[in-house]
RNA sequence: UGGGAUAUAGCUCAGUUGGUUAGAGCGCUACCUUGACAUGGUAGAGGUCUCCGGUUCGAGUCCGGAUAUCCCAACCA
């Protein structure tokens, strides 16, 4: 194989390992902390690190890549920021389920063990998710890799911790929390997922202390009972005016509970008595508070019952201890009627379980100040959504915003930086460790058992990343952050405390914009996911198709914000969009054989005189897309960029230009030859920066052989566009590219021709023009050559034709240009088989005809509408009337 | 219950501010190993743009309503 030869089949796997390697070492993603270049920075969605990578994380990061590769080549100091997130919950799971195996549990080993053991985890395995983004092309600055429980890292959250103790908008307090009992941790509103089951309503007979009567209580969780302390009606209700402020004899709990008023019942809804149960439900919370009731918290922290209740139903978990008490109850004929009911119940999104409202002493943090800014830089177009559609749903939450619970009961995390006195009860909160209690001197303190929420050192990532709270030439350089790329199932968890966090630490945005996009779903649109099988790896997809080809499929199908659907039959389409880029590089560099490079490289123009027609189309058509890319690109518009790229390379590069080139390059014009050599090697050069960002491997490959190139390698060289391509640009001419397209459509018109009519592709025919003008006359002269061998003519006579003798028409319009396809058909075919095609295109134009003739015959058209639009369709009328005159002559004659 | 979307070819989706004959990819049919590529080439079939109204000379596009599907949030004693 000679240097500048590509081998046969493109080998994915091979090319790909090695040209990473080869950027790595080269240091073309590193960015420059202090650059005369512009910064452009995104910092990556820090991925799980015991986590492998998958659909979701291949579609984030291909469009990170394109943007951040586009951006490098088109002269910015470009920073991708890489790193990985501790992820406190599904990393812990993961080893403690490893422990099981040993028979251990994490109590077993103690705290101290158990988090070097999760340690040794991530130094053996948190590396895979990095060499898999590596297989995807991830262009980061892999030097600045940041983990979340790195030094620096914990530096920023104590820092920010304390700051948000100290203003008040970190307190510890109880509260009615969301709590995972398998998890035996505390969890935010958000990692509850609501999903709808199907259960029952009880109808239960509280009786009154004094004798005096009964009333009915409705509940889904009749094991609650052994918690209330109050039954409510409505202070409105006729049916219990009596009742309000008598007692209640709780059955089998043996308490005594008053009956209350409060408006929050539904007088409607079940028997209009509700049953108060405030340490275990989040509306019975709000009406304990109010009525200032005891709270009675009946649960462990692993979900069973505690000894607040009757021994009998201690140790029961809630399921146990439902069954229980219903059967109690009908036993003392206090169960009067059992309703199905389907209603929404929390579960983990870790676990799955049912999480259970748990009363509880907990961190959270006050939202309420910090989401006035965030909410103002959303409102003002400081921060910008794209699409902009999600700043609705963006500002509809951040207005309903609740404290955020941020302690976790689990060992694997941010530790929370408080300590607690023994002797004065007092915390002290620092950023550094204490030795003694800040309040009374103590040196009895022990620190707080909790982790803080993973979501709470996220939030910080766009500036810890940077190096903060140090003032670092990085933060300065790159701080606000210019895209953050993100699903929109994490608008809530992460965006929106980045952009609070952002605002109150740094005071500006941490990015400009937020391009959110959809998820991945499977072929029929469900979710992928593990349990039900119908997740794909998208490394064996690189394996298999190579990287480029996924990333292509991703990008190409990417609407805005909306969810795709990933087929494995559109990856193939790709991968062999692939396979038609390196053939046509193949067939370029044989076709540039012997080609010799003029010293001034990429800015060598031909000489206008050997130019052909085919050369100036394809320049002028390069400038097109180019054009078309630069405007995709700058507004976000990732599919629309990809699509011109791929409609260029594979409709126009290959299907067209190669195919006319092909008669110069074998041919005998040593001048034409040159000039044509010199164009294929100049657009071949901006085909492969233009695809570069999508398809990085392929091209970089390619780009390797290319005679004509100006940098080392493609990842640094500069992206084109009209503008900074005008030089070379004007090689193409729009008159020119119009005739080349005129023949691109008689062409089509004789091989439709063929085609119907069954002429052997291999079988040399005559066919005739008749163009309407002697302009157009040249027009086709100064083509014929190219007619001649694309349409595989054996004669091709241009003019007027004397007779259409069982002849073929083809009317073919090009914008105001027309020419009439003529091919005698004497003994080819099957006469019949002709005139049924002349039949069926003349009754399509004289459908459109008739069509465009009422339009033209509305006086309110040609009085309303454009004057441009009315000629439009003057002019057009008078086309089809000659078309369809030609379609008759020739019909005339076939008979 | 509230908010947000979506409905275009068999499938997945484009269709910018209303303006000729609604496009692409995959799939399908026919023909073809012509000198880069059968992971290819050429040609073709296939659509009452969900339905009903309205605005307009003109609606896939704008407005109202209906239906269906999806997502998010809240709530359902």
């Amino acid at each position: 194989m000679s240097p500048n030869q590509l081998s046969d089949r493109y080998n994915p796997e091979e090319v790909e390992t090695r040209l990473y390697s080869w950027w790595e070492e080269q240091g073309f993603f590193k960015a420059e902390d202090v650059s005369t270049r512009p910064p452009f920075c995104v910092i990556l969605p820090p991925p799980n690190v015991t986590g492998s990578l998958h659909m979701g994380h291949a579609l984030d990061h291909s469009i990170q890549d394109v943007l951040v590769r586009w951006k490098r080549m088109s002269g910015y100091n470009a920073l991708w920021l890489p790193g990985t997130d501790h992820a406190g919950i599904a990393t812990q799971s993961v080893v403690e389920r490893e422990l099981r195996k040993e028979k251990l549990s994490r109590q077993d080993l103690g705290r101290e063990a158990f988090e070097q053991r999760v340690w040794q985890w991530k130094e053996q395995y948190g590396s895979r998710i990095v060499e898999q983004m590596k297989r995807l092309g991830d262009s980061c600055d892999w030097d600045r890799l940041k983990f979340t429980l790195d030094k620096d890292v914990s530096k920023a959250v104590r820092k920010v911790f304390v700051s948000l103790y100290q203003k008040g908008w970190i307190y510890k307090g109880t509260r009615l929390i969301n709590w995972s009992p398998q998890l035996e941790s505390a969890l935010s509103d958000l990692e509850v997922e609501h999903r709808e089951v199907k259960g029952h309503i009880w109808h239960i007979r509280y009786p009154l202390a004094d004798g005096s009567g009964s009333l009915v209580v409705a509940t889904t969780r009749p094991e609650t009972m052994l918690g209330d302390v109050a039954v409510a009606v409505h202070p409105e209700d006729p049916r219990f005016q009596d009742f309000i402020g008598k007692e209640i004899e709780l059955p089998l709990a043996g308490r005594r509970i008053p009956v209350i008023g409060d408006t929050y019942v539904d007088r409607e809804f079940g028997s209009g008595a509700v049953k108060i149960t405030p340490a275990h439900d989040f509306n019975d919370y709000e009406i304990g508070q109010r009525h200032q009731l005891e709270m009675i918290n009946i649960m462990e922290r692993n979900g069973t019952l505690n000894e607040s209740v009757p021994e009998a139903y201690r140790g029961l978990t809630a399921g146990q201890a439902r069954n229980k008490v219903v059967e109690d109850l009908e036993k003392a004929g206090l169960l009067v009627e059992v309703e199905a009911h389907t209603h929404s119940v929390g579960h983990c999104s870790r676990t799955g379980c049912v999480v259970e409202p748990l009363l509880s002493e907990q961190w959270f943090v006050k939202t309420s100040e910090l989401a006035v800014p965030a909410k103002r830089v959303v409102e003002s177009g400081t921060l910008r959504f794209e699409p902009e559609t999600w700043t609705k749903t963006y500002l509809h939450w951040m207005s309903i915003i609740q404290d955020w619970c941020i302690s976790r009961q689990l060992w694997w995390g941010h530790r929370i930086p408080a300590w607690k006195c023994e002797d004065c009860g007092q915390l002290s909160v620092s950023e550094v460790d204490p030795t003694q209690c800040s309040h009374c001197g103590s040196q009895k303190i022990q620190q707080d058992e909790d982790v803080l929420d993973t979501w709470f050192s996220s939030a910080l990532w766009p500036f810890s990343t940077l190096g903060w709270p140090q003032e670092t030439e990085a933060l300065k350089t790159f701080y606000p952050t210019n895209v953050l790329v993100t699903g929109h199932d994490i608008i809530f968890f992460w965006v929106a405390r980045m952009i609070m966090a952002g605002l109150e630490f740094c005071k500006d945005v941490p990015f400009r914009t937020v391009y959110i996009h959809g998820l991945i779903r499977d072929a029929q649109g469900l979710k992928m996911s593990k349990s039900s099988g119908n997740a794909v790896d998208p490394v064996e997809l690189i394996e298999k198709n190579g990287a480029d080809a996924l990333r292509f499929t991703l990008i190409s199908q990417l609407a805005a914000g909306r969810d795709l659907k990933f087929s494995p039959q559109r990856l193939e389409g790709y991968r062999n969009f692939m396979n038609k880029i390196w053939n046509a590089a193949r067939f370029s560099l044989s076709a540039l054989e012997g080609f010799e490079v003029p010293k001034e490289g990429l800015e060598a123009l031909p000489q206008k005189a050997d130019v052909s027609a085919a050369d100036q189309w394809i320049v002028y058509k390069l400038g097109l897309v180019e054009g078309a890319v630069d405007e995709a690109l700058q507004s976000y518009r990732f599919a629309d960029a990809a699509n011109a790229i791929y409609n260029f390379a594979w409709h126009e590069f290959c299907d067209w230009y190669l195919e006319f080139i092909k008669p110069v390059i074998y041919g005998s014009s040593e001048g034409e030859k040159k000039a044509t050599q010199l164009v294929l090697a100049q657009v071949l050069n901006r085909l492969m920066r233009l695809l570069h960002p999508f398809t990085p491997f392929i091209t970089e490959e390619i780009y390797q052989k290319l005679p004509i190139k100006a940098k080392e390698s493609l990842v640094v060289e500069s992206f084109p566009t009209p503008r900074n391509d005008k030089q070379w640009l004007s090689v193409g001419s729009e008159e020119v590219a119009f005739a080349v397209d005129l023949v691109r459509e008689v062409v089509t018109a004789i091989r439709n021709i063929r085609g119907e009519n069954r002429i052997k592709p291999g079988e040399k025919i005559t066919a005739r023009l008749v163009p309407e003008s002697a302009q157009v006359q040249k027009l086709l002269g100064d083509n014929r050559h190219s007619i001649m061998s694309l349409a595989k003519l054996e004669v091709c006579e241009i003019g007027p034709v004397d007779s259409l003798s069982k002849c073929a028409v083809t009317p073919v319009v090009v914008g105001e240009v027309r020419v009439d396809v003529v091919v005698p058909l004497e003994g080819l075919v099957d006469i019949a088989e002709e005139i049924k095609r002349t039949k069926k295109s003349l009754e399509k134009k004289h459908k459109e005809i008739s069509q465009l003739q009422s339009r033209l015959n509305n006086d309110n058209f040609i009085k309303n509408a454009p004057e441009e639009v009315v000629e439009q369709g003057r002019a057009q009328l008078d086309q089809l009337k000659a078309q369809i005159q030609s379609l008759e002559d020739s019909l005339a004659r076939l008979r």
